[in-house]
DNA sequence: TTGTGTTTTACGACCTCC
DNA sequence: GGAGGTCGTAAAACACAA
């Protein structure tokens, strides 16, 4: 859990993806349906990728949350045909310091009796702490992920474009929960006021939403705004 | 060990935008 | 209609007190 779990976090620098990264058979795609394969050709890390990002993070020292790999790091992966293959429990190596869980067993899940979407035997598998560290990284740097960078990470990581989209997904709305308890802590000692506190917002513009999307609430906007001021 | 609360993946429903 | 957004929720994984 990383509100405690990330006591120090690493420079991005410092987390190449090497070839202790294995890519193991794990296959998501009877897992999730994956209409869009992560174009291999996008595997190329250019650190010139991150001019989509024109955003600092106050708080964030220069340089600090990004991510740049080479090619020649990321060569030694590769995400298997159809987006990707993973299996966290192949990731687990003592030399990775990322890794601090055990690997656990599949469980095993039942298919459904409704016949729904999560027939696979893993109901959910666990991202490796280099996994969600890097993703994490990616989401210090921006709320909104682009196509292009998604795709990137995936290839990067392993894991689907639709992973990736919906772990930002959760991010954000972790964070939109997280500020709801802090701003109902903070109406907690006067107690007899309604009227929320009102967001002084900076534009500092790193929540802006991906290209082609264009559709950030202002609400959520101001929350983020709030948030890392 | 076990019960319980929290966090993490993953999805469906519904919405907006192009 | 498709992509991606939020919201709510399910269930696995995890933490921790008793």
């Amino acid at each position: 859990m990383y509100p405690n779990s990330q006591p120090a976090r690493f420079p991005a620098q410092t987390l190449p993806i090497n070839s202790q990264y294995m890519v193991p058979p794990y296959d998501f795609t009877s897992y999730h349906h994956m209409p869009g394969v992560a174009d291999p050709s996008a595997s190329a890390w250019n650190p010139v990728y991150r001019e989509e990002y024109p955003f600092n993070f106050p708080g964030s020292s220069p340089g600090a949350g990004q991510v740049n790999f080479n090619s020649a790091e990321l060569s030694g992966m590769s995400a298997g045909p159809g987006g990707g293959a993973l299996n966290q429990y192949n990731l687990f190596s003592s030399q990775d310091p990322f890794c601090r869980r055990r690997p656990h067993e599949p469980a095993k899940v039942p298919a459904p009796p409704g016949g729904k979407t999560r027939t696979k035997e893993k109901y959910r598998v666990v991202y490796t702490d280099h996994q969600r560290q890097e993703l994490e990284n990616e989401f210090q740097f921006n709320r909104y992920i682009t196509m292009r960078r998604k795709s990137e990470l995936s290839v990067a990581l392993n894991l689907s474009e639709r992973q990736v989209k919906i772990w930002f997904q959760n991010r954000r709305a972790k964070e939109r929960k997280i500020h709801r308890k802090k701003l109902q802590d903070s109406q907690q000692p006067s107690t007899s006021t309604s009227t929320p506190p009102v967001p002084t917002g900076s534009s500092d513009g790193h929540n802006a939403p991906s290209p082609g999307s264009n559709i950030l609430p202002s609400a959520i906007s101001e929350e983020y705004k709030m948030e890392f001021i």
